[in-house]
DNA sequence: TTCGAGGTGTTACTTATTTCGCGTTGTGGT
DNA sequence: ACCACAACGCGAAATAAGTAACACCTCGAA
């Protein structure tokens, strides 16, 4: 693997989650969802730093700055997945996929009946 | 924070990747596939840290030292997989099923199949 | 206009992580 | 028996991460 982007410390990356949880947040936000209880300067710093590195936008909205992720969320899901199916299995797409309907969340039928229809989607994508 | 685990640093996590991926893996394996060019000892230290915090355990083989995994792959990758659902796909197993048939990694037939056969069961199990 | 609440950046400091040199130990070959 | 080799653990130095105190700014209420 050749990253060429500098990987997130412990925090930084509970920070990007958070980010990409709730879309987008300010300084006092993220602070909440923050585990312990970090002082409002330490989330600040943090924010700021991870902006400096170009992991996070900010934009002023009235007197104070609401960030967001750099990385579009769509983007980023991609390749968090991607990663996820790597290590965890093997590459396998149906593994996942597997894990996902036997897990304990229930789906409904209506969800259900919208994943079968991508699978049909999906079949004839492969064969033309 | 109600982490009963402590959260793994930078290196630690990409070190448990690899030996999820691997399954097994000597301290040399792991070197290898640990990017810069950490020395031998480097990361024996790091393989013992962690088994010091309980994250993996060795065996040794021969003359050496295979570590694995404290916690088995099949919890680790539930677990991962209910992060990742939560903070990309606003927790909507749903989204994450449709984003991975509408990637670019193609399925066979005979995976369609199965995913097809899974549903089914899915459907019969949340009837009942 | 003066004050307080709620923002912000800078800076210095503490703690944790990361790295590796070095001495040790166990194996196999000669 | 002896040496070269390949692993191991320890301990201490270098680097990174995490934290908070402080000074400054802006808005709205008194």
């Amino acid at each position: 693997m050749s990253d060429t982007h500098h990987a997130l410390s412990r925090r930084e990356r509970q920070i990007m989650d958070i980010l990409y949880r709730r879309g987008r947040a300010a300084a006092a936000e993220v602070m909440e969802d923050l585990a312990g209880e970090p002082s409002s300067s330490t989330v600040r710093t943090q924010l700021r730093i991870l902006e400096s590195k170009g992991h996070v936008r900010h934009e002023e909205e009235g007197l104070r700055y609401v960030y967001t992720a750099a990385v579009p969320r769509h983007s980023a899901r991609r390749s968090a997945l991607r990663h996820l199916v790597e290590t965890f299995f093997d590459g396998s797409t149906e593994k996942v996929v597997s894990t996902l309907l036997g897990g304990d969340s229930r789906l409904t039928e209506p969800e259900l009946d919208r994943i079968a229809a991508l699978i049909e989607k999906a079949r004839k994508d492969g064969a033309k």
